[in-house]
DNA sequence: CTGCACTATTAGGCTATCCTAAATTGGAGC
DNA sequence: GCTCCAATTTAGGATAGCCTAATAGTGCAG
């Protein structure tokens, strides 16, 4: 049954496959080809290809023109590589000095070459965090994740003050755009305007003024009164 | 000319092949395809086959028949290994606890994967040495090589103390072997008697009266009355 | 100087993964 | 209920690597 464990090693690109979707889709939703195929930047063809190879090695559940859905074994393959990515990022930028903008890019390709005890000494090695350095949760060793609801910053109301928890974005830019204007994990910020459209925010971070648009906004993610 | 940057990444197949072939000859004599594919555990065809490609694209001489040899650009890069394979050795051991006969398997997958960025950190951490856990020498990281001379433990004349400076040797079990006769890099030993035949040599180490074989004896390497 | 035992190479195939171009399908809009 | 667009899948092809079986080259023994 779901026990059963993922025999013969997957190839780097199945572990990229279903990463991609269980990021397209945590809560088990389908995802699309076209999804898919963006995300891993493929051809729509090559991604319908590899949905019928790993549909039969049941890792996915395919219903043809409609999307595929993580099986048990699937996602519990999945989680494991959002396990690694994570941990991965955390002990790159405690121990190696790298920067949250850049440790994407590398743990992109060392997750699929780290073992298991490696992976596990890194996190002995952190002291097994819970978040990663952009705030995201990661999995346990037996693939569990603990997901907290968060607010996007776009939909706090004026006037309240909040703590960004979690910035989920990965483009190297963005991220260095977002840390210029003092924003990370455990800063706290005031809400002090809002644009009518747009979802164009105002806020208040460390004494200055800064004017967040619709992505970066849904990008922020706080906690709202946390204790009060 | 030889300063050309290797453009293109080159494959994990590619420089697992490169890497062989310095590790046959790192002298540059010719290497043979029987030999490469022994290392690789390929079969002679597949080797050849690659020798092709591999020659085509400049990075190594192929003499049908006769064997391979590096150029300037293949050897380049096949130092680039090494360097990458023995700094990841010395992190793990340091950084991660592993144990000189764990560290190899897991360094044969980063070597792929590590981009050069943290190949350069690592170093650093470490303090830039310049051996491996064995005592193997670690390339500098624009290509040059110290290699020193040692006599070999079969070849030490009896009656004379030596200090083990490499351990010249892969396998998990001979090297875990290895460390339960408290042999190791800096370690002090006599030679007490020796075999006339199967380089069969009777060493002193510790206290303790060791009879080691020929295999061993050529894997274990001596600096013989240094600064004496 | 010839034949034999290796070693090396060529021939022919397979799998994984990707691509482009050509069907096909599902559902929105009339 | 039919048409058509966008999304998807099928068709057909390429490349990197690897394999086994068959052929070819090398060099030593006689």
């Amino acid at each position: 049954m779901s026990t059963a464990a993922v025999t013969e090693a997957l190839t780097r690109s199945v572990e990229d496959y279903l990463k991609a979707i269980y990021q397209l889709s945590p809560e088990g939703r389908p995802a699309a080809t076209s999804e898919i195929a963006h995300l891993l930047a493929l051809s729509p063809p090559s991604v319908t290809g590899m949905i019928k190879r790993l549909s039969e090695h049941g890792l996915l559940e395919h219903v043809p023109y409609r999307g595929v859905q993580l099986t048990d074994e699937g996602r519990r393959a999945a989680l494991r590589m959002v396990r690694r990515h994570r941990l991965i990022e955390a002990y790159l930028v405690e121990f190696l000095a790298y920067s949250w903008d850049t440790v994407h890019e590398e743990a992109e390709r060392l997750e699929h070459a780290v073992s298991e005890t490696m992976i596990e000494r890194m996190a002995a090695a952190l002291g097994n965090p819970s978040v990663d350095p952009h705030g995201d949760p990661i999995p346990s060793a037996d693939g569990l994740i603990h997901e907290l609801a968060y607010t996007a910053l776009s939909d706090v109301p004026v006037g309240e003050t909040v703590e960004i928890r979690r910035v989920h974005e990965s483009q190297p830019e963005r991220l260095r755009y977002i840390a210029t204007l003092g924003l990370r994990p455990g800063v706290q910020v005031t809400v002090v305007d809002r644009q009518p459209f747009d979802d164009l925010v105002t806020i208040e971070v460390g004494g200055e003024r800064q004017v967040i648009g619709r992505e970066l906004g849904h990008s922020l993610l706080c906690a709202r009164e946390e204790g009060r």
